[in-house]
DNA sequence: TTGTTCTGTAATAAAAATAATTACAGAATG
DNA sequence: CATTCTGTAATTATTTTTATTACAGAACAA
């Protein structure tokens, strides 16, 4: 299941793609009605990946470094979900058995397809189309 | 994030199209490396989809109903996830921003997009296929 | 210069979601 | 009628996620 970080993000740079100037982390988790702290986080991590740039210090804040048609919702997938869509159970299966043998594996597969078909669709959608939508 | 249950759920049929007798949940259970409550629980959801029969009391357990090829990963998804791929956030999104008040909405439409996605491909794969590969 | 308002980040605490365990009634078998 | 299964509820434990606290440093403006 894909979880808040996504959303956060998108709603980050919705907001971003909106206003001129600097936003900062409190009006922007204002909006998202989430700690200020998890906006300066997950755009610590945005800023990394080149989607944003921030101002520190009085008045400072974030903004888009990029046009909003430019940020396509697959690029925020692979920033937010390094991990991959499927969650890789903790337990270890059953070595022993033949089908638990093979299962990760399996899985493994199927993540990717699944990951696949997933970042093909949202490689269409950009932060514009979703300004568009609001 | 897709999570444990998919995966048990695939185990398991993967499993009994394996076998032709009745498989215990403990049996599934050490196969799996997870609690047999909890293979319980998702032949019950899987019984009440038609997918399994089980005969209860001693050398009780579980078999498909249906044959493997019969058995398309959407349909486990759609038995798994009553819910939808994407988490709503916990926190209603502020109201009183432009953003914040359409969100939800657009954030809706993206998870539906992004099942069709997922449910398109799962669509043509089968249990039997996952029996292929192991 | 100095107070104010921002960010960045670490550390901790709280809350929520997930999985494990315990417990026990009931079903089928031999 | 003892044994070995299932079904299900209730509780506990674990893990993950989110929130909070805390504080150093940056930029601005009086």
């Amino acid at each position: 299941m894909i979880n808040g970080r996504f959303a956060t993000v998108i709603h980050i740079l919705t907001l971003l793609g909106r206003e001129e100037g600097e936003l900062s982390s409190s009006y922007i988790a204002g909006s998202i009605n989430i700690n200020p702290v998890l906006v300066r986080k997950e755009i610590s991590i945005l800023r990394e990946a080149g989607f944003v740039t921030t101002l520190e210090g009085k008045n400072g804040g974030s903004r888009l470094a990029v046009a909003p048609s430019k940020i396509r919702l697959s690029d925020l997938y692979k920033v937010v979900y390094n991990e991959g869509l499927f969650a890789h159970s903790r337990n270890l299966p059953n070595q022993h058995c033949a089908v638990g043998k093979r299962i990760s594996a399996i899985m493994e597969g199927l993540n990717t397809e699944a990951e696949q078909a997933l970042l093909k669709r949202f490689h269409a959608i950009t932060i514009k189309d979703l300004l568009d939508r609001v």
